[in-house]
DNA sequence: ACTTGCAGATGAGTTTAACTCATCTAAAAT
DNA sequence: ATTTTAGATGAGTTAAACTCATCTGCAAGT
């Protein structure tokens, strides 16, 4: 190699800061590091880079030139690498609002205490979805995903407040909450299936309908109701005495928790929460 | 410092030839090294770059985009690179075909042997003119340039070949070769003013001119005749007896050569070669 | 199945370059 | 005139980059 990079990076900072104490601060040297750096370089290239007016200096043509090249250039690495670092130092996650108030961020303690080196970071929402180096967990149609990157596959059930006595399903009508997928492409939650499995199938039920299944299980806590939802967002409550279940079999869906290619996350943080993420849903 | 960029760059170059071993010997380095540069780079950045399939290497995820980045960014910062290399290890200068012909090639040995490590690329016409590092020497009107970048106020006489008689001119039709500029916007030559220094204004004078002054003076020598040229081109020819000028006095004129931003040129050959053309063509 | 060759990993030792410190110079500010 | 500040210079020190020797694992050849 002819020039060294390290030259040059101390060239780029000179350039763009102005002084060589300034490029000295932000490379963390001396200026005096700085200063045979750039003569180095002046000394390889045979060229002068900055026109030294005493304690001055200022850019040559040549030198404003080569900064231009280099600084983009640095830049451009530099955005990429602080991508990489970010992603190797947190494991960032994305994810619907009822698994994120339910299960994640309830756990997220759990998972950081037997992993200190790994801080995460939950979020809920679209907008961040599809960046990289986030991990998504989607909430879709099993027929539709890769079953590599399927991390739970859903059944519901259903539960009701701790303090509830067993309803009398057949004698009375009675007040499920259930859910209505704000996308319509959604297979509906099982409740017909329920209803059959539990020999239920002619009773007097009354849906409630809410578009998330967060709202319905507070709802169902808060009014001493009943909730048809998914058996995942309940396990920690249920181990918490705040909803409690009946003598009631869960029924299959076609729904799942997945990562759209969960394989392609490759760092050891990624790699860790994924694992764990996939047990403490499984049990 | 976070990550060595002495790393990134073995990186890059794994990234981009497939193999440690190519990368090597792009960077003129062994294996092992690559080897350590990689691994010390994924565990800065707690991300493996490339999958270990035994002996055989391919980029993970992470690893494709970050080679992107860095390839983008070091073919950037190269390539600017090698343009100030070029720039720092030849001077390259570019002129009219007069100049070049009769004075810059006859002495571009001579500076050669004074500057040993400094080589001359001389081209002529406008099609490299106008690059970056390229040092173009034109011949134009001194009322309309820098004066800082003047480096020859021109003066034309009359010359003849070596062999020929002093002529009579006064006594006979006399033929003078002269030029007449392609570039109508410059001045003429300034033949009225040389009679009148001369005190042959009422002279008999038949001009045959041509586009080029070089062509003048080659006819001038082929057949015995006289040119009135610029006292510049024909120093050499004088002291190579191939001309000779005779008992006339020169005429200063408004042309003069230049070279454009003159300051601008920072390279020390290039400030080598201006000292030495300005002293050449000033004698 | 056993060798051979190849590509990379690993650890320790060596070399080189990068960096700092002390000193000096020149310009600018007081 | 003196002090302050920015950079240059040279010598010495330190840390990093690199190599060498050794080891592993895969793949191809016999």
């Amino acid at each position: 190699m002819q020039v060294s990079l390290q030259a040059l990076k101390a060239f780029e900072s000179a350039a763009r800061l102005g002084t060589f104490k300034l490029a000295a601060k932000e490379l963390s040297l001396t200026p005096t590091a700085i200063s045979h750096h750039i003569s180095n370089l002046e000394g390889r290239l045979n060229v002068s880079l900055f026109h030294r007016q005493g304690r001055r200096i200022s850019l040559t043509g040549t030198g404003s030139r080569l900064a231009k090249a280099t600084s983009e250039g640095f830049r451009k690495i530099d955005g990429a690498l602080e991508e990489v670092m970010k992603a190797g130092s947190a494991v960032r996650v994305t994810t619907t609002s009822s698994l994120a108030a339910m299960v994640l961020i309830p756990s997220q303690n759990e998972f950081e205490q037997s992993n200190p080196d790994i801080s995460i970071e939950i979020s809920t929402g679209e907008a961040v979805d599809s960046q990289p180096y986030i991990i998504p967990i989607r909430f879709g149609d099993v027929s539709l995903v890769k079953s590599s990157d399927i991390i739970r596959s859903e059944s519901f059930n259903v539960f009701g407040a701790y303090g509830m006595q067993s309803p009398a399903w057949s004698d009375e009508p009675i007040t499920l909450f259930t859910t209505e997928w704000k996308n319509r492409s959604l297979p509906d939650p099982p409740l017909t299936a329920w209803l059959e499995t539990n020999g239920l199938a002619g009773a007097d039920i009354k849906l409630k309908k809410f578009d998330q299944e967060l709202f319905g299980i507070q709802q169902a806590m808060a009014e001493n109701g009943l909730v048809f939802c998914s058996t995942t967002l309940t396990r920690k409550l249920l181990k918490a005495k705040l909803l409690k279940q009946f003598e009631t079999r869960p029924a299959a869906s076609d729904l799942c928790y997945y990562v759209p290619n969960k394989g392609s996350f490759e760092t050891r943080g990624a790699v860790r929460f994924l694992n764990w993420i996939e047990h403490i849903l499984n049990q």
